[in-house]
DNA sequence: GACTTTACATACATACATGAATGTTTGATT
DNA sequence: AATCAAACATTCATGTATGTATGTAAAGTC
């Protein structure tokens, strides 16, 4: 194919990372090759190694495809609920369980990261950045917990940090669960319920 | 190498499935070739594919091997507290969590079905059994809660499938995330607070 | 002691995947 | 209008994995 505009080279560096992520999520990132993922964009492994260093690099792109409106959405909730740490916790757990559920890119990259990528040296940079998002928020959210000891919501003998953990693994595990299996229960009407729960254990 | 007796093919096999549970845990399955598992052994590829048909089955034999000691302490621990049923829970997810710290095997194959292993269509026989697994637990776990609730000891609106679907979620997702870091929480501390907040939860 | 089978080792055929090197066509620039 | 460089396509060299077929020497078996 010929030389295209800068709008047109932009559509096709989408469509390879549409078509990786897509890949990515049905069969795997070790099981599917270069070539593949330029099969279904409709170009040839030359344009990948264009737009892109290699296959781990494709992966950043996408994770920094869906972490900007993510970190937007963060940010709003944050501002919105200042004064009332339990339910800020609540709904920015409920929040990303939502997307997870809801938005397909969201959906299709958790569901790389969690089943469908080795977690080896040669993607250490891709989870090393996951690992700082995790325990970023992790800090965030001990600090809410904190607030909400401060305000006497929660019993005093809690631990912050390891209840903010529990929490993590309980959305993380929810979504590793969900993923293997879409139909065993519905994500949204479980985290609701199980999260609550978990947060009426404090109080 | 020449021919050996019984006991030394045995010994054999064994050193096999060590190197591959090796392996398989630090370098990820996908990442680890049939002939570095037989390097690691000390023997060629062909010893493999003489006990093995091929990477699949080797992984399913490791599941075997660790399968065996986990069912007997559940058969256990599911006699010696018919009468408790959420003690019965509490104390069935703390061993559980108790075994993938502290012993190598469950701890290596929980990493590699975790963290190791790509759940693509290849692998499907193998994330089967997972599931399955899963799934007949937790079909027992909500007998129990129902118990429980026929016992007065927890609310009559709780939902006792969703219930338990969070209780695996929680303690998968502390497998999940301290096989991401070990040195990050301590697995056995975090599992009986955060188990007991969410049980908590639910009296 | 002859025969069969086991437990491997060796060798080979096939199939991909990667990355780089090079070629080609056309937008963009001046 | 000429030139440059972007946006790919094409080709090739290399490495590596898999599965299988075949070889072999000793262990079992009678």
């Amino acid at each position: 194919m010929v030389r295209r505009t800068k709008a047109d080279a932009l559509t096709t560096k989408n469509e390879l990372l549409d078509a990786a992520e897509r890949l990515f999520s049905e069969r795997g990132v070790s099981n599917t090759s270069m070539m593949q993922v330029a099969e279904a964009a409709g170009v040839t492994r030359g344009a990948i190694y264009h737009h892109f260093e290699n296959k781990l690099d494709l992966i950043y792109a996408l994770m920094e495809r869906v972490s900007l409106p993510v970190d937007e959405m963060r940010d709003e909730l944050r501002a919105q609920l200042p004064d009332e740490p339990l339910r800020q916790l609540r709904e920015r757990s409920l929040h990303v369980v939502h997307q997870v559920q809801h938005d397909p890119h969201m959906q299709a990259l958790v569901n790389i990261l969690c089943h469908k990528c080795e977690y080896v040296e040669d993607t250490l940079p891709i989870h090393l950045r996951h690992l700082s998002g995790r325990n970023e928020c992790i800090e965030e959210f001990v600090k809410l917990v904190e607030l909400a000891q401060q305000q006497g919501s929660v019993r005093t003998e809690v631990e912050p940090r390891t209840f903010v953990i529990g929490l993590f693994a309980l959305v993380d595990g929810l979504f590793y669960n969900w993923l293997l299996d879409t139909d065993y229960f519905d994500l949204g009407r479980a985290a609701e319920r199980t999260i609550d729960t978990y947060i009426a254990g404090i109080q």
